[in-house]
DNA sequence: ACCTGAACACCGTTCAAGT
DNA sequence: ACCTGAACACCGTTCAAGT
C-alpha cells in the first residue's frame, strides 16, 4: 500500500503508456540486434503469465525464461507493474476488431446489424478473458489506456450508439453490456483454470466439487435447486452449460437494450 | 502456480469451508479465554484488508496486529487462502438479506415485487465490492460455499424464480444481473482505491487522469467522446455518474427480464 | 493446547559497478 | 548503452522446540 512517505517522494504512477516518451528499442548500434526489447520481453511475459498464471509470474521468472539476470529487464521496464500494463494491451490486441474507418455512415444498411456487432464484440471478450485468466484482474488494476484497449473501447462505443439509445444512456448500456462480460469471462476462466490446476477436466471437477458439498450441513437444498436449474438447462458438459447461459444472458441485455430504446424513443 | 510434484504430495486445497471439522475455539480450558481465536483474527484481517488493501496484507503484518508471532496464526488456519476465504465469508454477513423463511408462497402479492427486491440485493452487492475492493478478486478466485455467500446465492435464486422466467433461463438471468453487479463494482471499487491511494478524491483524480491523457496522441477523439457522454449523463460528480450508470443499466437488464418472460411466456 | 524462533525458498527493487 | 552482483526489506510456510 501507498503511505504517505511514499506518497511525498514521488508522483504516483500513472501508467506505461504515459512515459516520458519511445523507450530503447534493441538493435540501437550497428552490431546484431540485441537479444532484448519491449516486444520480446512482453511476448514471454503473456507466454509465461498463460502458463503460469499472475502469481506465478515473477520477474525473475521472466529473467530466467529469457536467460538473462534478473535486473536486466529493468532496463527496458519501470517496474513490473509496466511490465503487467504492457502484457495487457498486448492480449487485446488479438481481439480481431472490425476495420474501423469502414463505412462511416452509421444509419447505412450495409453497416450491419448492431446486434450481431455486439454479440461478435461480446464473445471476443469473453474469449480472450478464458483464454487469458489473468487479463480480468488486470483489467480492474490499470487506466486501460494502450492502443490496443483504446480500440476495442472506441468500437464498443461505436456500436452502442447504432442502437439508438439516447446519448445519456450510452454509458450505461455499455456497462450492462461489457461489465456483464467481464464478470462472466472472470468467473468461467477461474473455474477452467481451477480444474487444470488439479489435475482434471472442469467436467471431472464439477463432479468432484458436488461430492464434495453432498456431505456439507445445510448446504443440500441449495444443491437441489442448482440440479434443477442444471437439468432445465440441458447441457451435457460444463462447457456447454457456459455457452448457453452466456447467450441466454447477452440476448436478455440485448431485450433490455430494444426496450431501453423503445422507451425514451418517443 | 501448482507443479505435478505438489500435485502428487497431497489434494488440491478447495475450500475452509470443506476442512475435517470445528476448529479451536478459544476460551477452550478453564481460564481466561485466549486473546486469539478465528472470530478475532478474521475480524482484524477485514480490517486490515480493508485499510492496506489485498496487495498490503500479509500473515506477518497480521500477526504483528494481534501482537503475536507470525507463527501464531497458522494454529487457527491451514494457510493465507484459508484466512482470506473466511473473511471473504465475513463480510458477506453485512449484505442484510430479508428473511428467508418469511413467506413461502411466492405468488402470494405480499411477498413484494422481484423488481425491488433486485434491486436491493443489486445495490447491496455493489456496495459490497466498493466498501472492500478486495472482496472481487477473492470471489473470481474461490468457491464461494461459506454460509453467508450460500444465503446470499439462494436469495438470489429466489427472487429470480418469482420473474417467472422458465427454469432453463434461471441461471442465465442470474448471471445477467449479478455478473453485472460484479464488474461494475470491481470496477467502481478500484476508481476510488486509486484515487484514495493518490490521496485526493475521486473528482481531483479523474481531472488528473482527463489532463494527463490530453497529450497523449491519438486519444484526444476517445477524450472527446466521453466527454460528450459525459455532458449527456449530466453528472456533477464522478460519484453521481457512477449512481447514473448503476441505476440506467439495472433498469436496462431488469426490461431484458421482464422481455424474455413474454418471449417465452405463450 | 498453544505459541515461539530459526530457517527455507522465495519476492520486487535499488544501487554501485562492470563492459 | 546495456547488463551484472550484491544487498535490502520483504514474503508464505515448515519444523523442531518450548511452556
Amino acid at each position: 500500500m501507498v503511505r504517505a512517505a511514499d506518497r511525498a517522494e514521488r508522483p504516483a504512477r500513472t501508467s506505461v503508456w504515459l512515459e516520458g516518451k519511445a523507450r530503447r528499442s534493441g538493435a540501437a548500434r550497428g552490431g546484431q540486434p540485441s537479444s532484448l526489447d519491449r516486444d520480446r520481453i512482453t511476448e514471454v511475459t503473456v507466454r509465461l503469465l498463460d502458463a503460469e498464471g499472475l502469481a506465478g509470474f515473477s520477474m525473475r521468472r521472466l529473467a530466467a525464461e529469457l536467460n538473462v539476470t534478473a535486473m536486466s529487464v529493468y532496463w527496458y521496464v519501470d517496474t513490473k507493474d509496466d511490465l503487467l500494463e504492457l502484457a495487457l494491451d498486448a492480449v487485446f490486441g488479438e481481439l480481431g476488431l472490425p476495420d474501423q474507418d469502414q463505412d462511416p455512415d452509421p444509419k447505412s444498411e450495409s453497416a450491419g446489424d448492431w446486434r450481431d456487432q455486439l454479440r461478435t464484440l461480446a464473445s471476443g471478450y469473453r474469449d480472450l478473458l478464458v483464454r487469458h485468466p489473468w487479463v480480468s484482474p488486470l483489467v480492474g488494476t490499470f487506466l486501460n489506456i494502450g492502443p490496443n484497449s483504446v480500440a476495442f473501447s472506441r468500437t464498443v462505443q461505436r456500436v452502442i450508439r447504432r442502437t439508438g439509445l439516447p446519448t445519456h444512456g450510452l454509458s450505461g448500456a455499455i456497462a450492462a453490456v461489457f461489465q456483464f462480460v467481464y464478470g462472466f469471462g472472470t468467473i468461467e476462466g477461474h473455474s477452467i483454470q481451477r480444474s487444470a490446476a488439479a489435475g482434471v477436466t472442469p467436467d471431472e471437477y464439477f463432479q468432484q466439487a458436488m461430492s464434495a458439498l453432498k456431505g456439507a450441513p445445510g448446504l443440500d437444498d441449495v444443491l437441489q435447486d442448482s440440479e434443477e436449474m442444471m437439468q432445465a438447462r440441458g447441457g451435457r458438459t460444463v462447457e456447454e452449460m457456459y455457452e448457453r447461459d452466456f447467450h441466454f444472458a447477452l440476448d436478455l441485455v440485448i431485450s433490455g437494450i430494444e426496450a431501453m430504446v423503445l422507451r425514451e424513443g418517443q
